[in-house]
DNA sequence: GTCTATAAGGAGATAGAC
DNA sequence: GTCTATCTCCTTATAGAC
């Protein structure tokens, strides 16, 4: 699968961090607002503000209810500027798309760390949580957007999707293997652990606490589904 | 909070059974059709026959992405038609979210029965997890679709979220009254337990297993989670 | 209650000046 | 690289005939 020929300048998403702020409604997260510091690396800066203004109103309204106008807006610029830098709205949604699935799985990679599955697993569903919670409108548009992507694009990022379950399942393959855990259908316990995580990105606002607790409130949880 | 002027004729949504179909994508569910058996009490047929295409198309596409030309033209009907019957696109929205939001609800409250707060707690989570598998369209547009209600209408579903939320807890809660449970954050748990039913809107197609085991799987997941 | 026709406005994307 | 102006198409919703 080639990226095709966009971007053209070299464009490269690094994470960095990211500050959000949110107005909470019950169990739900409706609106949202990303700091640009996470895509400190898109190049040039007018590509990165209209990245981050797609975020965050992709995140609040969604794909569709987002006008080209919106983002362009949000970035100070009129709606002609976009296609400078990109050449689409889905193109725009893909990037993002991309990135995010990416640095999820990048997460997992380098949490599954530890001399047990048990520790292991605990160091995964943290770091997978408190990512979903700390980055919540970028999860929000990487787990709720993707039926807005093209048929070739979705492709594309459904690959880095199994990669990622598959971190999840390996470890409780492994708890299962070793003794430590018991798991009576090893499939849907792996989507149940990857699911409790994912939700994060649906209702987290910043009110509802730290990031890293919830991550270690959903280890424990995530443990104790699995424990003999 | 009113129920305003609509419907006009006395319509009644009463919960029966729901059959679906949906294509699979990894981790998620981008395609749904729905029969129209959950919906018989809507009448006269031409709105039940407009709100069933109104939830497949809610639930496939998103509110948004969703034309009244959709929804008319899988009502076999022409646009204007939609208009007899329901005076907007959003009152469609309205009238699936509330009757979605009360019937999770009334799944909820009949099912908690049992000797135990761990017997309840079972019963809540099997009920509630099997009917998102099971009206996984409808409760796609119930989960994912909030944000675009009306702010009166939110406010309106709103009051029913809470009332879903407090079941959950209140077992929670009694359990460690009782020291069935030990459970170090009842809020974040709470959620945590209602979250791993919702998420099952997002992915579940009817490949993915029937309903009824899911909701075993998920009861002992989630009483795993809190059993001292 | 359903249709055809259409109003009124907004959408994504492009042209061409600067 | 950004702007103003605009193209073309599609949107929700209404008017009025049958």
């Amino acid at each position: 699968m080639t990226r095709s020929i966009w971007p053209p300048r070299g464009v490269r998403l690094v994470a960095k961090r990211l500050l959000s702020f949110a107005r909470p409604v019950h169990g739900v997260n409706v609106s949202a607002v990303t700091s640009p510091l996470v895509w400190e690396h898109v190049q040039p800066a007018a590509a990165r503000r209209l990245l981050t203004g797609a975020v965050d109103a992709f995140a609040e309204r969604g794909f569709q209810a987002t006008t080209t106008r919106d983002i362009a807006s949000r970035a100070g610029m009129s709606p002609a500027a976009l296609y400078v830098h990109y050449p689409s709205k889905e193109r725009l949604l893909f990037e993002i798309s991309l990135y995010g699935h990416n640095a999820a799985l990048e997460i997992l990679r380098s949490a599954d760390t530890g001399p047990t599955p048990a520790d292991r697993l605990r160091s995964l569903v943290s770091a997978f949580t408190a990512w979903h919670a700390q980055h919540h409108t970028i999860a929000r548009v990487v787990q709720y957007e993707l039926a807005a992507l093209s048929p070739e694009h979705l492709a594309e990022v459904a690959t880095i999707r199994r990669a990622i379950s598959t971190q999840i399942e390996q470890v409780l393959a492994d708890g299962v293997h070793d003794g430590s855990f018991a798991v009576a259908d090893l499939p849907g316990t792996t989507l149940a652990v990857l699911s409790l995580s994912i939700d994060v990105a649906r209702w987290y606002t910043p009110h509802r606490g730290d990031p890293e607790s919830l991550g270690k409130l959903y280890a424990d949880l995530a443990h104790r589904m699995v424990q003999t």
